[in-house]
DNA sequence: GTGGTCTAGACCACC
DNA sequence: GTGGTCTAGACCACT
């Protein structure tokens, strides 16, 4: 399910919440749902357990999960919605690199065919 | 005309790259032209030198600018087309990024307007 | 009658004590009386009865409570003076708080107003 | 200037968190003003630099302190709201503790005293 | 079994 | 020198 480039230069633990956060975006994990022990996914992925502590506990801060000592990690229940949030958040960034890329003279229609591609892909 | 923020956790030498890419592609230097001085640079910006002679130094590696011992840095004749060629390099990362806040529901409507705010300011 | 939040960092047996010792004063469970039975409880709130146990086990340990081996747990006698005292010693803890939030700038008459909020509510 | 007390059950980088933030509420250290550096910390407190790193960081998510990578640890020019702010949050808190040692008999007279106390204190 | 705190030590990037 | 990521391993509290 999870899976981790440890050569990449963003960090394992960044690499764990956005895969974690695509996951309750497309439906794969339910709000409500509980996700995978701190210590199930160390050994499933061969990392450290506290880089997944990581990964956890800032989602846990962001109200996206939460913890129950002695049980686990478990979905809120407006995870989606602060997920989606945060992405909206992400717009202003998108428009400097769109602005960064038209200046580069990459063709408008190029854009254009990427947003489409990307759209269209959701629909299914 | 350079602007530096030390509080981004995006490292000052990629800023002051990412300034100097954006001066090149939208003239405001031309090819052959010199740029500031590593020491010039420093003060007006009162950024430790060796900083300023790091971004310089990855910018001469990727063949965007080149250095004359004793009289300062130039921009490549190239240079133009090497910037370009790197944008063209992150329409993959766009690709995922649109992936991604389709995925959150936000509305293509709302992307392509991104888009052609983007295109239009370079009409001009 | 018990109201469990296993989403609080509070540890559950932690609630149960803090709940059962509110009801010893005022005077739900009157000294003498016998509370629900580890298996009933942890029915009721679906929890582990183990949590339960540890709960009246720590309040027994405290003389709040005592054990009748068959028969179930009973409020002892001088609970109420126990529970009392354990409240008083708290005082110190409430004295560096207020001095948080006098340093925090918030007026004295907003702390004023909840105190007599406590109190009057305490009248009825 | 910071102290801690290992024995305590209060996590060593929340006692951390508290110090700094009464910090800035008194004035010791103003906004903008740098913080000890992680390791300098760590040595003077004799305490593992991931304890320090962990207050730090949470204070970082918070808005209170930012990082400059290489350089340290800075105050946020609005900390001071932010502390206020967090304070305020726990007026909700402190009610229900005076509800409790209303509840317990303790006499409105003791809290009053300590609520003067922790207000003529400040007024110095 | 679960999460959570802490330590010791390594390595990297930035300044 | 600074912060930041990651590892390995210990110990505690909660269920």
């Amino acid at each position: 399910m999870f899976q981790i480039d440890a050569m990449s230069r963003t960090p394992m633990y960044e690499q764990i919440k956005e895969q974690l956060e695509k996951f309750i975006l497309n439906g794969t994990i339910a709000p409500g749902e509980q996700i995978p022990s701190v210590r199930s996914l160390s050994l499933q992925l061969s990392i450290n357990p506290n880089t997944i502590l990581k990964a956890y506990s800032e989602l846990d801060t962001q109200g996206i999960i939460y913890s129950v000592p002695g049980k686990g990690y478990f979905v809120c229940e407006n995870a989606l919605d602060i997920v989606s949030a945060a992405k909206y958040d992400k717009l202003d960034e998108l428009s400097a690199v769109l602005a960064d890329m038209a200046l580069a003279g990459i063709p408008k229609e190029e854009i254009l065919q990427r947003v489409n591609k990307a759209y269209t892909k959701h629909d299914r």
